[in-house]
DNA sequence: CTGCGTTGTTCAAATTAAAACATAACGCAT
DNA sequence: ATGCGTTATGTTTTAATTTGAACAACGCAG
């Protein structure tokens, strides 16, 4: 430490996917989406979150909306009342906000460092 | 581009500074201390940036209780009613922040390339 | 064609957040 | 002492957000 502020700060943010300048994908909905993935099932992937179904339905409904194709394929009826289901695009974007995500964690730690270190 | 998406995502986000695990200081604190400095008050420094007086003062006793030592001296009453102003310590964490955001800003320029091209 | 569990939608209620109001405390100037 | 403009804080109102309950629509199984 070269200098006489040295105290512990921790640099911490958050990072998002905009697209036509509305943010449509962050943490929280691709934790969404990978529970859709895991239960197949929009109404149980909202409950395993603790989240209201409209919430999620809406969270939805804005990726799918807001993403330039769907992400999402929602179908009502049939042989256990409905489905929900991820597109290929949708698997690969969460791929890619995930390797995203990571870069963006190494950014934090690398800043915390300078801050605290000149 | 590589692949078949190359849709243009903008990659977005926003950066704070945490002490004891609370966020302390972010673009809108940091925004309001500038404000201070420049009027010397800080029911004026609400007044200029639309917000209550209540929710800056809010804001900078968040400020002073978090951070390491205090950033802004308040004081009432004397010449002009009273005074609020910055420590030499705020505005080098000013100045270390804005410096901070400049690299986010590079970086999410840079992953949002990365994210459009690969 | 009835039952089932889901998606899709509306609407009142409840919770939370923000704003507005009121007023005390302060210290310098006059 | 009085006035002034500020800091400091409690209380009340209002607005915004979220939740919950309710129910229609759907399509397969039996």
């Amino acid at each position: 430490m070269s200098n006489t502020y040295h105290w512990k700060f921790k640099v911490s943010g958050r990072i998002w996917l905009d697209c036509n300048e509305h943010s449509f994908l962050g943490q929280g909905k691709v934790e969404l989406l990978k529970k859709i993935q895991e239960l197949g099932s929009l109404r149980q992937a909202a409950q395993a979150m603790e989240m209201s179904y409209r919430q999620a339905w809406e969270n939805i409904k804005k990726i799918n909306t807001c993403a330039p194709e769907p992400m999402v394929i929602l179908k009502r009826g049939g042989l256990n009342g409905g489905i929900a289901e991820l597109t290929p695009f949708a698997l690969k974007t969460i791929h890619d906000f995930e390797k995203l995500n990571d870069s963006f964690e190494a950014f934090l730690i690398s800043q915390s460092d300078i801050l605290n270190n000149d």
